[in-house]
This record gives structure tokens, sequence and C-alpha cells, in this order.
DNA sequence: CTAATTAAGTCAAGCGAGTTGACTTAATGC
DNA sequence: GCATTAAGTCAACTCGCTTGACTTAATTAG
């Protein structure tokens, strides 16, 4: 968003931003409904048969749809089915937090073909980007092994971490200081020669859920993340919504009330540092999350009071995000075990009554989505696979860089 | 968003999309700059400059822009800036509240050219829609007055009212229960042969701000709207978002606290009823605005009590939009008169910390925004301007059928 | 005062992605 | 068997943006 001349204005766009965007919409109409055939492509996107004859021959020959055998269904020449072809492009995953990084390796479709995790050192970024830098590389390894095209077709290195980011310098251990100041973008991207990207790690949840989980088409939701911190993924109109700075959604520092004994961040009071915390835990002990699965599955007492009282914030936390944003659902995910996470959607139930609460609604107002550990490292790459290939309003415009 | 086919997928496009998107990018660019010459505007579209002349030319024939003299600017031939002609377009605005409704009409730069009110009875729409028919075709004829070719270059009529919109049937007198249960779009449509979109009373004024305010220009706001009730109006990457049923913002019905005695909607203690309600006055007053403006100049002791209230619940309003949005500034809006509005912002500083609170910023957290009591009005028309001529995403796709 | 330079804007041919309408293919159903 | 229905192709066409050369008109250097 650099002003490169003082004139504000818009980009124009022309006939090749009209084809990109023809042939995005062709994937987004295969992935969210299956196989199709031309005829009904045609009628989806309102585009003649002709036209979407030549798209599907064009994405065809460059591997990234196959035909079907021909089916019959009543009278007429009998269609021909396309679906994506998993192996049309690859990205790579990293999820950076406190004490551990993730790497993981998706095809086009979301599915996670390589995966590797290593321990990292809390302060000191320099060391851990090597040891990430390897981490990437052993992923890529993998990858290679399973399809010869793999490097070919990666389509970019998607990073999460814990946001906010671009704050004032400040020593809020919560905010993994080191890390902030560290050129890691540039530096991913000199030392793996792809395309890098970077968002907080709710957003990259919400990436997760809308390309494998419970977003999976659906253009409003509100993606809650219950991680070590605590922060909301925003799609809005079908994109992921990331704020002038990259930092929507990032509620852990807002406070629960205005003023006195009850402001506190949220992040205090519904995150699993504070259940950390609340059982004299350890983050960074390795079997921690074994611990807590078994405290879940025991219904530990204490435990349990923690998920009473995280619920009660997060209940409300539900409520405001609905009265705000007005989405189809609210999806509640976690990086804790799943016996967990479903304890603490259960405990919010009955939900605060809100505009939400409306007649004929399609999807429930809360929903437990993915609490696979690993979520966070398949959004941020499942974000590449986005940006190159589903619709978005940038990729029309003329200067959107690195389109595919 | 009805369903034709069940199979779900956007729209495509072609040259006419391209063509239509060009031209609302040339139009933006010259609202948002002043008059700029057609090498100009090929450097900032990134188009070549005999597209932009093409363009040019038709808007010119098109009585959308004008050419100025020319300038000298040193070396070369002098250019020739544009600048968009005022009458190239008008729209009607609607504003209807609890006791009163307002139209104006306005030009394609936001300038309102006409305006009219009128009493409406609260929970008899068949009768307030007649009144407001009446209201409309009055300034209509006025328009016609200023501008003969007003009629033809009507783009619509927007109408605001208080949301939220389409909830389970109440009685709740906040929420104009007979006006929600009234078909208005369908007889106003009828009534006055113009297309009619809908928003609610906050959005209205997030898109005057947007037409000719503190918003001209900012892709990411948020504005904070008091009117008899509070509501938000959402500047999302350079589009108002409405939310999944027209309800986004609508902040008024949210609970101050999840539970206990603090758990009021902050409708009930920042929003002009409130006040009304605080100092004992009765909202269908005609000299209302009076009254209060008058004791907010003097300082009424009452007054300023309510105000050390609402702007203890503001400032925290503030700090959570902030945390959630990461907005490039709040704007607040108000149907109070000016003074009153003035001093809601100055009580609501020191603003909470929050990750607003950032290096580098351009525009201040908080702004107070238009006071003038027709601003809702002016943001209703502003609507089917706005669709008509901005760049949008939708407006790009093959059948951007008529939403809101 | 002239010539070189710089920049705005036009001209005319070309390109290319989607459109159009007729045609082919291959089923079902009466 | 023949009419009907629907998928998909062919080939000519359209129309908005692009390309590159050209014209116009100013400033600046010598």
């Amino acid at each position: 968003m650099d002003d490169i001349s003082p004139i504000r204005a818009k980009s124009g766009t022309n006939q090749e931003g009209t084809s990109a965007h023809n042939r995005r919409v062709m994937i987004e109409a295969l992935r969210l409904n299956g196989a199709l055939s031309r005829a009904d492509l045609a009628r989806a996107t309102q585009l003649t048969k002709q036209a979407v004859s030549n798209i599907i021959e064009d994405l065809e020959s460059d591997g990234l749809v196959v035909a079907l055998d021909a089916v019959r269904k009543g009278r007429g020449q009998p269609s021909t089915p396309y679906r994506l072809v998993p192996e049309g492009a690859f990205a790579i995953g990293l999820h950076i937090d406190r004490h551990l990084t993730r790497a993981v390796a998706v095809d086009l479709m979301g599915s996670v073909l390589a995966r590797a995790e290593a321990n990292l050192p809390f302060d000191e970024p320099s060391k851990g980007v090597e040891i990430i830098l390897e981490l990437i590389a052993g992923v890529r390894r993998d990858l290679a092994g399973i399809s010869a095209q793999s490097e070919k077709r990666l389509v970019g290195l998607g990073v999460a971490m814990p946001g906010p980011f671009g704050l004032k310098d400040s020593d809020d251990k919560w905010m993994m200081p080191a890390w902030q100041k560290f050129p890691l973008l540039e530096t991913l991207a000199k030392g793996t020669g792809l395309n890098v990207g970077l968002q907080n790690d709710a957003a990259a949840c919400a990436t997760a859920e809308r390309i494998v989980g419970a977003a999976h088409g659906v253009d409003h939701a509100v993606c809650l993340y219950v991680g070590y911190g605590i922060g909301a993924g925003l799609i809005l109109n079908g994109e992921l919504y990331s704020g002038s700075n990259g930092n929507a959604g990032e509620i852990g520092m807002a406070l629960l009330a205005p003023a006195g004994p009850g402001s506190t961040p949220l992040e205090h009071r519904a995150s699993l540092a504070s259940l950390y915390q609340h059982l004299g835990l350890n983050p960074a002990d390795s079997d921690i999350y074994k611990q807590m699965n078994a405290l879940a599955l025991a219904e530990d007492a204490k435990m349990m009071a923690w998920i009473e009282g995280a619920a009660h914030d997060l209940r409300w936390s539900v409520h405001l995000i609905e009265s705000i944003f007005d989405p189809q659902t609210v999806i509640l995910t976690s990086g804790a075990p799943a016996a967990l996470a479903r304890r603490l959607v259960e405990a919010m139930q009955p939900l605060l009554p809100s505009i939400a609460d409306r007649p004929g609604r399609m999807l429930p107002r809360l929903q437990l989505g993915t609490t696979d550990p690993w979520s966070i490292a398949l959004g941020a790459a499942a974000a590449p696979i986005s940006r190159a290939f589903d619709p978005l309003f940038s990729a029309i415009l003329k200067t959107s860089s690195a389109p595919v």
C-alpha cells in the first residue's frame, strides 16, 4: 500500500484480469461443489458454454483439473464432470509459537502431505530461523518424494504467528518481543526462495476452517481461536479480513470492562496460558498436551472451574461478535485437546440472547471447529493457495503481483 | 443471496465488467483527488493513456466529467484536467426515525440540493408511507427545479432506518415493531418508480462520512453513531460491510457485561434515548434539539453527569472496536447538537490503551464526525450513488443483481 | 532565436477473451 | 423409429484494452 504517486486511485483492469477472475471462479466452484460439468459451470458462473470450455481446457492442460467418466442423467448427451487435481498446486505452512514450531506441506485441496515440528528458543530468533529453515527444507524433501512436480507447483510459504504486529517496542512476554523485531519474512524469503506471507494465528485458523472445515463455503464467519492467547479470525464477504495493519481480530488484549477490578484482558481469563497458570503447568513441558487431555477426560475439578470461568467470558465474546459482525456462524477452535474444547463449548451453552437469535437460521450460532494442533500450520499453508486460486477483488486489478 | 441453482459459485465476468470497473475507478479517482488529467489517470490506474482517453471521452459525453482549462506545469504539452460534474447524477435519501422522517436530494458529489421533513406516526406505517411518499415527491419537484435532467439522472432511493432487521416479532419499542412488519421497500419502489435500498442508520452515517466527511478516502474506518439508539457503521476495505443479514454494527443491544447488575445493553447507557430519560425529556417534543443544545452550552449538571457515564462506556466501545477491527480511525457521529457531541468526545479522552496505540499513525484514533441531523438522510442518498459509481467487486460480476 | 528535450494526447492496427448462433453428438421417452 | 432434450464444438464476430508511431506544445540549453 505504498503510494508511489501522490494520486490515490484503485487500479484498473483488462482482459487479463477478466480471464484470471474467471479461472479462479471455476476453481472455487469445483472446490465448493465437487465435480461439475462444463455446462454446470456455465450455468453457475453465468458465462457461456464456449467460454467455460476454453477455460477448462486451459486448466486441464495446466494440470489443475481433470475429467471424470461421463455420466448420464436423463435425456441429452452425457456430461463430463471435471474435478480439481490435488497435485495441481502445493504450499508450505509454518506455525511459529512461543516454544514450538510446526511446518506442513499441503496440496491444492488442503490435504496435509508432510509435517514436521521442532522446539524453538523463545528469545533467540536468529537461532530459531535456522531451525525453521531446516524444518521447511525437510518438509519440502518429503513433498518432493510424493510428487515429482512439487517444486514447480509450490505457490508459496505462509507463516502464522501470534500477533499483534507492529506495536510499540515492548517486553511483554505475550508478544514474543525478540521475534517481533527480527526481520523474519525477509530471512525466510531469502532462505527458501518462496513468496512469503504472514498472518496472525487466529486468522490462520479461520483460513484453515475455510478450506477444509466448518467455514467451507460460508461467506460470513468468525473463528474464535483459543490458543496460548486468544484471537478471532474474520471471514467477511468470503475473504479473510485483516484490518488496516493485519491486526484485526486481536481481541486477546481487549479489556473485559472499561475500568475497575474486572478490567482485565480477555487473554488473562480465556486462553491456554491462563489455564496453564491456573493449573500450575509449565507451557514448555513437552507432554503438556497429554496432561491436559488426561485432566479433561477425568473432569478434574480445577480444570472444570477454569472452564466455567472461561466459558462465562467466551459466551459474552460470542454475544459481542454476533452483535458487531452479524455472521452466519461463530466457530470455536482451539489448540487444546478435543475433549477440553468440547467441554468448553458445552459450558458456553446456553448462549446469551443476541441479534443472531433469529428465525430461519441455517447454521448453528456456535460450532466446535477443528481442534487439531496442526490446523494453524494448515491455515498458514492455505493462505498462499487462497491468494493464488480464490476469486479475490485484488486478483482482478492490474498490479496484483504474483498471480500464477 | 437466494440459490437459484443448487450449485454455489461466484459469477464470472467479461469485457463489460472490465469496462464498468474502469469507469468506476476513474470516477473514484476524480472524487478523491479533485481534477486530474488523462495522463494522471493513466498513471494512477495503471491503464494506458489510450484506454483512459476512451473512457474519459465516454464519461464526458455521458455528462459525468468535464474538462477544465489546460494547465502548464513544466515542460511538455499542457495537460487538460477533468473534474466530476455534480449534476451528473442525483439520488434521493430518506431517513425514517421514530417520530420524524427526513428526505434529501443529493448530487454526484454528495451536496444536498433539497430537503424536507415531517412528523411520523410511530405505529401506523401505512399512514406514514403516504407522508413519506409526499415528502419524496416534494424533494423531487425541488430537484427538478434545479436541474432539468434530474429525473433522467436519478440513480435511486436510499432508505435509512433504525435496525436491527428481520428479528423475531417483538413489541420492543426500540425496534419500531409496526414498521418492521410493513412491506416498506416494495411500497416505496412502487410509489416512486425508483430502485430502493435499505441500510440501518449507523451504516448510513458511515456512508455519509465516506462521501463527504472524515472517512473520505479512508479504507478502514468505524463510525460510531449516537442517535436515538447507538450503532456502528463499518467501512472495511473501502466498502460498507453489512454482515450476513444487514445487521452488522448493531451494537446497541450488546450487553456491557456477561452477567450480573452491569449487564445492560449499551443502548441503555449511551444513546440519546437514555439521555432523554435521564433528563426527563419527551423525545416527541419538536424543540428537543434546541433544549439539548441549551443544556449542553450551559453545561447543565445533570447532562454533564450523563456525558460522564456515556463517555465511560463509549471509551470502552472504542477500545473494543479497535481491538476487533484494527481500523485507521474511529469516527463518532451523533444526531445530538454539535456542542453535546463535542463534549462527549472530549469526555472520552484519554482513550483506553489498545493496539491502535501504535507508532506511525496517520489519523487520530478518535475523531468527531458530522453532527448535522440531516447526515443520515445524506448517507441514505449516498448509498445508491456509491452502488452506481464506486469500484465494487460486485460491479464487475455478471449479474450484479440488485442487493440492498 | 533556434534546437533539443520533455510530456500530453491522438491515430490506427492488433490482440484476445468472451459472445453468438448454428451444428454435432448422444442420450431418453413416446 | 422419431421427436426431444441436453452437452459440447466450430467459426465468425465483437469490443475494450494495448502497442507503437506520431502530433502538439510547452520548457530549457546553447
